[in-house]
DNA sequence: TCATTAGCAGTAAACGTTTACATTCTTACT
DNA sequence: AGTAAGAATGTAAACGTTTACTGCTAATGA
């Protein structure tokens, strides 16, 4: 259908190889350039990049695996594509549904598509598949969730830190019944999130009530059930911490069902900042993950990788979050040491 | 590195054809089978599917041209890869920042890696580009958007009546004095939108108010600028509709930052569901667009486009809005008519 | 028993590039 | 003018598949 570097040769009256190599920018005598060049506007020709990515073994093209198409990965992807689009790759998403399987069979599609690396946001601890990959010749870098016995470059965010400071956050402001909806623990970020959670206690010598951890799956839906657990059970927490973004918009929406006043009836700290967690009501305080540091710096790494700079391997980047303060998490004085224990509901409906 | 499949068919002590025929399921002796396949797993080979692709000139890859990579788009890209991915093709997403020269680009660019079919929201009104990949064989599906003198499929949503039903909706309230925040005019969504306001007008025997018709961009900004613009104006709108979601974004951003209350003091129609305008403060009417239709439509249909069956093309689907009443239209009657005319901040203030 | 046919497997060409190597054309120097 | 060097171009192989064609084997029917 199209025409051809065949074609063009032809009617420009030179060899392939000098169309090749005119379209290749390599040196060629201007005047032969010139007819070729009008020949290629002429015919409408346009490269064939998959006959010339058999040829060089390079596709030019960066596999993208997440967990899931949400708005939180949504936004580290779309700088991703910024970023190596800048560095002339295009980048194929895909999601494993947080499911190993799904994953291992994606990455072996994203093998046999040739892409030149792949960025990946492992969905379980589980390691083999990716090794496999590795062995293969193919970089791997992983994000935002790092698998033990792996070893190859990661671009992580301190979690245990993160949620140190929400929790430490709620602590100062004086809350003492504290509640968690813990992610999934089959994933770093799920681990080192409920290990910060922990250590504040520790650090402030107080006991954690066990019975307040609810564990989710970072799921909105499961934020929204066990924000409506904890707040239809009788002796309910203060505060919650909840451990990610899909769950914390589940938790909110679970609130505002039930009409619950934040922070009066109950303080709120929940994860990342984007456009809704400024405009929800109330404005929530949060820990903000540097997301487009995480997309520039995965992005860089795997580029490096992928041309043949192995510098530093494996590479571990851990960034920083941070503790963004807004309202759901202002303590009212006074308040609740008045009432007995309850339900939220009583206290936010006045019984 | 990886073996091919000639390493299989040496190994395995057969033709190289044999193999093919193995791994695509062809007829071969079982017992032959068996051993082949044998080898593929010794081996670990996968198949190269950029030879195929050259050879059979099919790479299962559709790309996805979006404005932007925002929530809204991203939303229904999340759609197509499900059910595109379900047909086992995949995607490659690319932005052309609402700018025609760089759509262009990306077309060739798609088009260069020999991309099956493409679906594509256009960000003007220019067609040639569209029309000579389509010429060249290569489906084409238009999405959200229309462009006048392109003759090909399309994907679209009645904004005229969506937006309609959105200004409809706040004359019933009784509001008088509505204002919009329009969106880009050089494309169809926005121009729709603009022609279901004005409409409304006619058919209620009203007169618009023309300096209450502002011009935005789409952009999250030009919400937020034109919000303020609105607000801090002598003479504000009663109510305002916002004709896209990002501006409704802003729109709120600057309403939260002026401590506007609304219904209370501006009566706000806004686009979209997403989890946002749910939990806005206040919960936002807004128009909503069937974003998973809309992706699973335009998914089917450049399956089929690129599967050859070209029935009924071309093909206008036009899918219906709807507007879902919340809390930010609730006019509060009797409240707004007792005061003159005077800045929504001394109104909001009690000034 | 022999011809016919069906079922399998192999051979080789083709897909559209890139590139090593070979060849031809320029140019400039002796 | 002759030649050597260098520039420009051409030739052909290779990348890893698929597939039309060919040939072989074995089974079937008369």
């Amino acid at each position: 259908m199209s025409p051809t570097i065949k074609d063009v040769a032809q009617v420009a009256g030179v060899s392939i190889a000098t169309v090749s190599r005119v379209v290749n920018g390599r040196g060629v005598k201007p005047e032969t350039e010139r007819v070729v060049l009008d020949t290629i506007e002429k015919l409408g020709y346009h490269v064939n990049l998959v006959a010339r990515s058999l040829k060089t073994s390079k596709t030019q093209t960066i596999g993208l695996l997440v967990p899931d198409f949400g708005p939180f990965f949504m936004e580290i992807a779309k700088v991703i594509e910024e970023v190596l689009n800048g560095f002339g790759y295009s980048l194929i998403v895909c999601s494993s549904d947080e499911n190993v399987e799904r994953e291992q069979q994606r990455v072996i599609m994203l093998k046999e598509k040739q892409v030149d690396g792949m960025i990946l946001v492992p969905s379980s601890e589980q390691a083999n598949h990716l090794a496999e990959i590795q062995a293969e010749g193919v970089p791997v870098v992983l994000l935002d969730r790092m698998v033990s016995d792996f070893r190859g470059d990661c671009v992580l965010v301190d979690n245990v830190n993160g949620s140190y400071l929400a929790v430490e956050h709620l602590i100062n402001q004086g809350y003492e019944r504290i509640g968690l909806i813990n992610g999934r623990q089959e994933v770093t970020t799920g681990q080192e999130r409920y290990r910060g959670f922990r250590r504040v206690f520790e650090d402030y010598n107080m006991a954690v009530s066990e019975d307040l951890i609810l564990n989710g799956n970072f799921t909105t839906e499961s934020g929204y059930a066990l924000m409506r657990q904890f707040l239809e059970s009788p002796n309910p927490p203060e505060a919650v911490f909840v451990a990610n973004y899909y769950m914390t918009i589940g938790a909110l929406l679970a609130i505002n069902e039930l009409g619950i006043k934040v922070p009066e009836s109950l303080g709120l700290v929940g994860f990342d900042s984007m456009d809704l967690t400024r405009l929800a009501n109330p404005p929530l305080t949060a820990v903000v993950q540097p997301m487009r540091e995480l997309g520039e710096e995965v992005a860089r790494l795997i580029y490096e990788r992928v041309n043949g700079d192995d510098s530093g391997f494996p590479r571990l980047l851990r960034l920083k979050p941070e503790l963004v303060v807004r309202e759901s998490s202002k303590m009212v004085r006074g308040l609740r040491t008045q009432e007995g224990p309850g339900s939220v509901l009583k206290r936010a409906h006045g019984a």
